[in-house]
DNA sequence: TTTAATCTTGACTTTTTTGTATAGATTGCA
DNA sequence: TGCAATCTATACAAAAAAGTCAAGATTAAA
Protein backbone atom coordinates (compact mmCIF):
# COMPACT_ATOMS: atom_id res chain seq x y z
CA UNK A 1 0.00 0.00 0.00
CA UNK A 2 1.30 3.50 -0.95
CA UNK A 3 0.87 6.98 -2.23
CA UNK A 4 1.31 7.24 -5.91
CA UNK A 5 4.20 9.63 -7.11
CA UNK A 6 1.42 11.78 -8.70
CA UNK A 7 -0.45 12.01 -5.13
CA UNK A 8 3.60 12.80 -3.43
CA UNK A 9 4.29 15.23 -5.98
CA UNK A 10 1.19 16.82 -6.22
CA UNK A 11 0.95 17.59 -2.87
CA UNK A 12 4.26 18.96 -2.46
CA UNK A 13 3.70 21.21 -5.22
CA UNK A 14 0.80 22.22 -3.57
CA UNK A 15 2.16 23.21 -0.75
CA UNK A 16 4.94 25.01 -1.99
CA UNK A 17 2.18 27.24 -3.69
CA UNK A 18 0.82 27.58 -0.06
CA UNK A 19 4.34 28.78 1.28
CA UNK A 20 4.96 31.62 -1.03
CA UNK A 21 4.27 35.34 -0.71
CA UNK A 22 4.65 36.73 -3.86
CA UNK A 23 1.77 38.91 -5.06
CA UNK A 24 1.68 36.48 -8.20
CA UNK A 25 2.23 33.08 -7.06
CA UNK A 26 4.91 30.68 -8.28
CA UNK A 27 5.61 29.80 -11.74
CA UNK A 28 5.90 26.61 -13.51
CA UNK A 29 10.29 27.31 -13.42
CA UNK A 30 9.92 27.96 -9.65
CA UNK A 31 7.61 24.98 -8.55
CA UNK A 32 10.08 22.63 -10.56
CA UNK A 33 13.04 23.67 -9.35
CA UNK A 34 12.16 23.49 -5.81
CA UNK A 35 10.98 20.07 -6.44
CA UNK A 36 13.59 18.93 -8.98
CA UNK A 37 11.66 17.76 -11.21
CA UNK A 38 11.26 18.92 -14.92
CA UNK A 39 9.12 21.42 -16.07
CA UNK A 40 7.01 19.35 -18.07
CA UNK A 41 6.23 17.45 -15.23
CA UNK A 42 5.51 19.99 -13.04
CA UNK A 43 2.94 21.26 -15.85
CA UNK A 44 0.79 18.00 -15.69
CA UNK A 45 1.15 17.49 -12.23
CA UNK A 46 -0.22 21.50 -11.91
CA UNK A 47 -2.68 21.18 -14.28
CA UNK A 48 -4.64 18.23 -12.33
CA UNK A 49 -4.87 20.60 -9.23
CA UNK A 50 -6.21 23.69 -11.55
CA UNK A 51 -8.71 20.74 -12.61
CA UNK A 52 -9.45 20.08 -9.15
CA UNK A 53 -10.27 23.64 -7.95
CA UNK A 54 -7.14 23.90 -5.33
CA UNK A 55 -5.15 26.36 -8.07
CA UNK A 56 -5.94 29.33 -10.51
CA UNK A 57 -3.29 29.79 -13.10
CA UNK A 58 -2.65 33.48 -14.56
CA UNK A 59 -0.54 33.59 -17.88
CA UNK A 60 1.59 36.13 -19.29
CA UNK A 61 4.32 37.98 -17.75
CA UNK A 62 3.61 38.04 -14.39
CA UNK A 63 1.54 35.28 -14.50
CA UNK A 64 1.49 31.85 -11.87
CA UNK A 65 -0.24 29.70 -9.77
CA UNK A 66 -2.05 31.12 -6.69
CA UNK A 67 -4.77 29.08 -4.17
CA UNK A 68 -8.13 29.36 -4.56
CA UNK A 69 -8.74 29.42 -0.75
CA UNK A 70 -6.87 29.76 2.13
CA UNK A 71 -4.90 27.09 3.32
CA UNK A 72 -7.12 25.94 6.46
CA UNK A 73 -9.98 25.83 3.71
CA UNK A 74 -8.04 23.05 1.55
CA UNK A 75 -8.34 19.89 2.79
CA UNK A 76 -5.68 17.07 2.36
CA UNK A 77 -7.74 14.35 1.28
CA UNK A 78 -10.14 16.22 -1.49
CA UNK A 79 -6.67 17.03 -2.65
CA UNK A 80 -4.98 13.25 -2.78
CA UNK A 81 -8.38 12.22 -4.48
CA UNK A 82 -7.83 14.33 -7.29
CA UNK A 83 -4.36 13.56 -7.55
CA UNK A 84 -4.39 10.01 -7.49
CA UNK A 85 -8.46 9.75 -9.18
CA UNK A 86 -9.94 8.31 -6.19
CA UNK A 87 -9.19 8.08 -2.39
CA UNK A 88 -8.91 4.16 -1.87
CA UNK A 89 -10.16 1.94 -4.71
CA UNK A 90 -11.15 -1.86 -3.75
CA UNK A 91 -11.56 -3.63 -6.64
CA UNK A 92 -13.88 -6.87 -5.77
CA UNK A 93 -17.06 -8.21 -4.64
CA UNK A 94 -19.33 -5.31 -6.06
CA UNK A 95 -22.51 -7.93 -5.43
CA UNK A 96 -23.08 -6.92 -1.84
CA UNK A 97 -22.45 -3.50 -1.75
CA UNK A 98 -24.06 -1.77 1.27
CA UNK A 99 -24.29 -4.99 2.94
CA UNK A 100 -20.89 -5.20 4.39
CA UNK A 101 -22.54 -5.92 8.02
CA UNK A 102 -24.52 -8.96 6.48
CA UNK A 103 -22.29 -10.70 4.56
CA UNK A 104 -19.68 -12.41 6.29
CA UNK A 105 -19.17 -15.89 4.84
CA UNK A 106 -16.89 -14.57 1.67
CA UNK A 107 -13.16 -13.97 0.92
CA UNK A 108 -14.16 -11.01 -0.80
CA UNK A 109 -16.34 -9.85 1.54
CA UNK A 110 -13.69 -10.41 4.26
CA UNK A 111 -11.25 -8.41 2.49
CA UNK A 112 -13.72 -6.05 1.40
CA UNK A 113 -14.73 -5.13 5.57
CA UNK A 114 -10.42 -5.03 6.17
CA UNK A 115 -10.24 -2.65 2.93
CA UNK A 116 -13.15 -0.08 4.50
CA UNK A 117 -11.80 -0.73 8.20
CA UNK A 118 -8.41 0.90 6.58
CA UNK A 119 -9.80 3.45 4.09
CA UNK A 120 -11.98 4.68 7.52
CA UNK A 121 -9.22 5.61 9.51
CA UNK A 122 -7.01 6.90 7.05
CA UNK A 123 -9.86 9.64 6.15
CA UNK A 124 -9.90 10.14 9.15
CA UNK A 125 -6.41 11.69 8.94
CA UNK A 126 -6.68 12.80 5.91
CA UNK A 127 -10.05 14.74 6.03
CA UNK A 128 -9.26 16.44 8.97
CA UNK A 129 -5.61 17.79 8.07
CA UNK A 130 -5.77 20.89 6.10
CA UNK A 131 -3.03 22.43 4.38
CA UNK A 132 -2.47 25.05 7.02
CA UNK A 133 -1.65 21.77 9.44
CA UNK A 134 1.18 21.17 7.05
CA UNK A 135 2.99 24.84 6.82
CA UNK A 136 5.44 26.09 9.33
CA UNK A 137 5.06 25.14 12.84
CA UNK A 138 1.98 23.57 12.70
CA UNK A 139 3.04 20.25 11.60
CA UNK A 140 3.24 19.20 15.24
CA UNK A 141 -0.21 18.71 15.04
CA UNK A 142 -0.67 15.43 12.93
CA UNK A 143 2.28 14.13 14.69
CA UNK A 144 0.21 14.75 17.58
CA UNK A 145 -3.21 13.26 16.16
CA UNK A 146 -1.24 10.06 15.18
CA UNK A 147 0.05 9.46 18.89
CA UNK A 148 -3.22 9.81 20.29
CA UNK A 149 -4.79 7.69 17.51
CA UNK A 150 -2.22 4.83 18.47
CA UNK A 151 -3.00 5.16 22.04
CA UNK A 152 -6.76 4.95 21.48
CA UNK A 153 -6.13 1.64 19.61
CA UNK A 154 -3.58 0.00 22.29
CA UNK A 155 -6.70 0.99 25.02
CA UNK A 156 -9.18 -0.93 22.51
CA UNK A 157 -6.92 -3.92 22.79
CA UNK A 158 -6.65 -4.55 26.28
CA UNK B 1 -3.33 5.86 -2.10
CA UNK B 2 -4.30 2.01 -2.71
CA UNK B 3 -3.34 -1.56 -2.52
CA UNK B 4 -1.69 -3.16 -5.37
CA UNK B 5 -2.99 -5.83 -7.26
CA UNK B 6 -0.43 -8.89 -5.84
CA UNK B 7 -0.95 -6.80 -2.20
CA UNK B 8 -5.44 -7.98 -2.82
CA UNK B 9 -4.70 -11.52 -5.08
CA UNK B 10 -1.74 -12.17 -2.05
CA UNK B 11 -4.03 -12.01 0.88
CA UNK B 12 -6.90 -13.37 -0.92
CA UNK B 13 -5.15 -16.29 -1.87
CA UNK B 14 -3.82 -16.98 1.82
CA UNK B 15 -7.38 -17.05 3.02
CA UNK B 16 -7.94 -19.20 0.88
CA UNK B 17 -5.86 -21.63 2.50
CA UNK B 18 -6.57 -20.32 5.47
CA UNK B 19 -10.45 -21.99 5.11
CA UNK B 20 -9.54 -24.83 3.35
CA UNK B 21 -10.03 -27.70 5.16
CA UNK B 22 -8.48 -30.29 3.60
CA UNK B 23 -5.67 -32.43 5.31
CA UNK B 24 -3.20 -31.52 1.86
CA UNK B 25 -4.19 -28.08 1.77
CA UNK B 26 -5.04 -26.46 -1.37
CA UNK B 27 -3.25 -27.04 -4.85
CA UNK B 28 -2.40 -24.08 -7.14
CA UNK B 29 -5.27 -25.25 -9.81
CA UNK B 30 -7.98 -24.73 -6.97
CA UNK B 31 -6.37 -21.35 -5.69
CA UNK B 32 -6.43 -20.49 -9.02
CA UNK B 33 -9.80 -21.46 -9.85
CA UNK B 34 -11.60 -19.90 -7.05
CA UNK B 35 -9.48 -16.97 -7.40
CA UNK B 36 -10.37 -16.58 -10.92
CA UNK B 37 -6.53 -15.58 -11.88
CA UNK B 38 -4.57 -17.85 -14.25
CA UNK B 39 -2.64 -20.59 -12.77
CA UNK B 40 0.80 -19.11 -13.29
CA UNK B 41 -0.24 -15.81 -11.74
CA UNK B 42 -1.41 -17.86 -8.89
CA UNK B 43 2.06 -19.78 -8.77
CA UNK B 44 3.91 -16.30 -8.80
CA UNK B 45 2.02 -14.65 -5.62
CA UNK B 46 2.41 -18.49 -3.58
CA UNK B 47 5.99 -18.49 -4.43
CA UNK B 48 6.46 -14.97 -2.45
CA UNK B 49 3.99 -16.04 0.56
CA UNK B 50 5.89 -19.26 0.90
CA UNK B 51 9.22 -16.95 1.14
CA UNK B 52 7.58 -14.98 3.61
CA UNK B 53 7.31 -17.67 5.55
CA UNK B 54 3.35 -17.66 5.76
CA UNK B 55 2.58 -20.98 4.01
CA UNK B 56 4.26 -24.62 3.15
CA UNK B 57 4.50 -26.51 -0.08
CA UNK B 58 4.98 -29.77 -0.78
CA UNK B 59 5.27 -31.80 -4.28
CA UNK B 60 3.81 -34.40 -5.95
CA UNK B 61 0.87 -36.64 -5.96
CA UNK B 62 -0.91 -34.97 -2.56
CA UNK B 63 0.94 -31.69 -2.42
CA UNK B 64 -0.47 -28.45 -2.02
CA UNK B 65 -0.06 -25.52 0.28
CA UNK B 66 -0.94 -25.09 4.34
CA UNK B 67 -0.14 -22.27 6.50
CA UNK B 68 2.74 -22.98 8.71
CA UNK B 69 0.64 -21.04 11.22
CA UNK B 70 -2.48 -21.39 13.19
CA UNK B 71 -4.85 -18.43 11.23
CA UNK B 72 -4.47 -16.26 14.93
CA UNK B 73 -0.67 -16.01 14.65
CA UNK B 74 -0.84 -14.32 11.25
CA UNK B 75 -0.60 -10.78 10.84
CA UNK B 76 -2.39 -8.89 8.36
CA UNK B 77 0.23 -6.32 8.24
CA UNK B 78 3.04 -8.64 7.66
CA UNK B 79 1.55 -10.26 4.65
CA UNK B 80 0.98 -6.94 3.29
CA UNK B 81 4.58 -5.95 3.67
CA UNK B 82 5.62 -9.31 2.19
CA UNK B 83 3.53 -9.12 -0.73
CA UNK B 84 4.12 -5.46 -1.52
CA UNK B 85 7.97 -4.87 -0.58
CA UNK B 86 7.17 -2.61 2.16
CA UNK B 87 3.97 -1.51 4.00
CA UNK B 88 4.37 2.37 3.20
CA UNK B 89 7.51 3.98 1.32
CA UNK B 90 8.26 7.76 1.93
CA UNK B 91 10.32 8.94 -0.48
CA UNK B 92 11.95 11.82 0.15
CA UNK B 93 14.22 13.74 2.82
CA UNK B 94 16.09 11.34 4.22
CA UNK B 95 18.39 13.46 5.55
CA UNK B 96 16.25 14.29 8.78
CA UNK B 97 15.04 11.25 9.85
CA UNK B 98 14.99 10.31 13.10
CA UNK B 99 14.35 14.02 14.12
CA UNK B 100 10.89 14.68 12.89
CA UNK B 101 9.81 16.48 15.73
CA UNK B 102 12.38 19.20 15.40
CA UNK B 103 12.33 19.49 11.61
CA UNK B 104 9.53 21.57 10.82
CA UNK B 105 10.03 23.91 8.38
CA UNK B 106 10.75 21.89 5.02
CA UNK B 107 7.98 20.78 3.08
CA UNK B 108 9.89 17.41 2.81
CA UNK B 109 9.17 16.95 6.42
CA UNK B 110 5.63 17.95 6.49
CA UNK B 111 4.97 15.69 3.86
CA UNK B 112 6.89 12.80 5.73
CA UNK B 113 4.89 13.46 9.08
CA UNK B 114 1.84 13.25 7.32
CA UNK B 115 3.06 10.36 5.65
CA UNK B 116 4.00 9.24 9.07
CA UNK B 117 0.62 10.24 10.61
CA UNK B 118 -1.32 7.95 8.13
CA UNK B 119 1.19 4.97 8.22
CA UNK B 120 0.65 4.79 12.34
CA UNK B 121 -3.52 4.36 11.94
CA UNK B 122 -3.44 1.98 8.77
CA UNK B 123 -0.12 -0.35 11.28
CA UNK B 124 -2.74 0.15 14.23
CA UNK B 125 -5.97 -1.26 12.34
CA UNK B 126 -3.54 -3.99 10.34
CA UNK B 127 -1.16 -4.84 13.13
CA UNK B 128 -3.97 -6.28 15.24
CA UNK B 129 -5.46 -8.06 12.71
CA UNK B 130 -5.18 -11.88 12.12
CA UNK B 131 -6.05 -14.18 9.42
CA UNK B 132 -8.80 -15.29 12.03
CA UNK B 133 -10.47 -11.63 12.13
CA UNK B 134 -11.05 -12.18 8.27
CA UNK B 135 -12.16 -15.60 8.40
CA UNK B 136 -15.92 -16.67 8.53
CA UNK B 137 -18.13 -14.70 11.26
CA UNK B 138 -15.20 -12.91 12.73
CA UNK B 139 -14.75 -10.30 10.58
CA UNK B 140 -16.75 -8.10 12.31
CA UNK B 141 -14.15 -7.63 14.53
CA UNK B 142 -12.51 -5.15 11.74
CA UNK B 143 -15.50 -3.60 11.26
CA UNK B 144 -16.08 -2.60 15.37
CA UNK B 145 -12.69 -1.72 15.42
CA UNK B 146 -12.65 0.95 12.52
CA UNK B 147 -15.85 2.33 13.94
CA UNK B 148 -14.08 3.12 17.41
CA UNK B 149 -11.52 4.83 15.49
CA UNK B 150 -13.60 6.92 13.75
CA UNK B 151 -15.79 7.77 17.34
CA UNK B 152 -12.07 8.84 19.12
CA UNK B 153 -10.87 11.40 16.08
CA UNK B 154 -14.02 12.88 16.27
CA UNK B 155 -13.68 13.15 20.12
CA UNK B 156 -10.26 14.44 19.91
CA UNK B 157 -11.07 16.83 16.91
CA UNK B 158 -14.33 19.12 19.21
C1' DT C 1 2.71 45.98 -32.26
C1' DT C 2 6.24 43.19 -31.10
C1' DT C 3 8.45 40.46 -27.81
C1' DA C 4 9.33 37.72 -23.92
C1' DA C 5 7.35 35.28 -20.21
C1' DT C 6 4.12 32.47 -19.02
C1' DC C 7 0.55 28.67 -19.04
C1' DT C 8 -1.89 24.56 -22.04
C1' DT C 9 -2.33 20.46 -24.41
C1' DG C 10 -1.65 16.15 -26.62
C1' DA C 11 1.48 12.88 -28.29
C1' DC C 12 5.35 10.26 -27.24
C1' DT C 13 8.96 7.47 -24.44
C1' DT C 14 10.49 5.16 -20.46
C1' DT C 15 9.85 2.61 -16.39
C1' DT C 16 7.27 -0.20 -13.34
C1' DT C 17 3.76 -3.35 -12.44
C1' DT C 18 1.04 -7.08 -13.75
C1' DG C 19 0.16 -11.16 -15.98
C1' DT C 20 1.53 -15.35 -19.04
C1' DA C 21 4.12 -19.09 -20.99
C1' DT C 22 7.25 -22.65 -20.82
C1' DA C 23 10.54 -25.80 -19.35
C1' DG C 24 12.07 -28.16 -15.33
C1' DA C 25 12.16 -30.53 -10.61
C1' DT C 26 10.00 -33.37 -7.00
C1' DT C 27 6.89 -36.67 -5.19
C1' DG C 28 3.67 -40.64 -4.64
C1' DC C 29 2.06 -44.59 -6.50
C1' DA C 30 1.10 -48.47 -9.61
C1' DT D 1 10.80 -47.86 -13.06
C1' DG D 2 7.59 -44.93 -15.32
C1' DC D 3 3.87 -41.88 -15.08
C1' DA D 4 0.89 -38.38 -13.52
C1' DA D 5 0.20 -34.76 -10.32
C1' DT D 6 2.19 -31.36 -8.23
C1' DC D 7 5.28 -27.32 -7.19
C1' DT D 8 9.47 -24.05 -9.04
C1' DA D 9 11.76 -20.77 -11.66
C1' DT D 10 13.00 -17.85 -15.23
C1' DA D 11 12.12 -15.38 -19.05
C1' DC D 12 8.74 -13.07 -21.86
C1' DA D 13 4.54 -9.98 -22.99
C1' DA D 14 1.03 -6.70 -21.92
C1' DA D 15 -0.76 -2.94 -19.40
C1' DA D 16 -0.44 0.93 -16.46
C1' DA D 17 2.03 4.70 -14.45
C1' DA D 18 5.40 8.12 -14.71
C1' DG D 19 7.90 11.26 -17.08
C1' DT D 20 9.33 14.08 -21.43
C1' DC D 21 8.87 16.77 -25.61
C1' DA D 22 7.24 20.04 -28.67
C1' DA D 23 3.96 23.09 -30.68
C1' DG D 24 0.60 26.38 -29.42
C1' DA D 25 -2.14 30.09 -26.80
C1' DT D 26 -2.36 34.05 -23.74
C1' DT D 27 -0.76 38.08 -21.45
C1' DA D 28 1.94 42.17 -19.84
C1' DA D 29 4.94 45.47 -20.95
C1' DA D 30 8.30 47.86 -23.75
Amino acid sequence: MKFSAQEEYGLRCLLRIAQSNSPNGLTIPEIANSEKITQSNAAKILRILRIGGFIDSSRGQSGGYKLTRTPEQIIVADVLAQLGGRLFESSFCNDHAGMELICTNSIDCSIRSLWRAVQSVVDGVLNKTTLKDLIGNENQATILLNNFVEETLELKQS
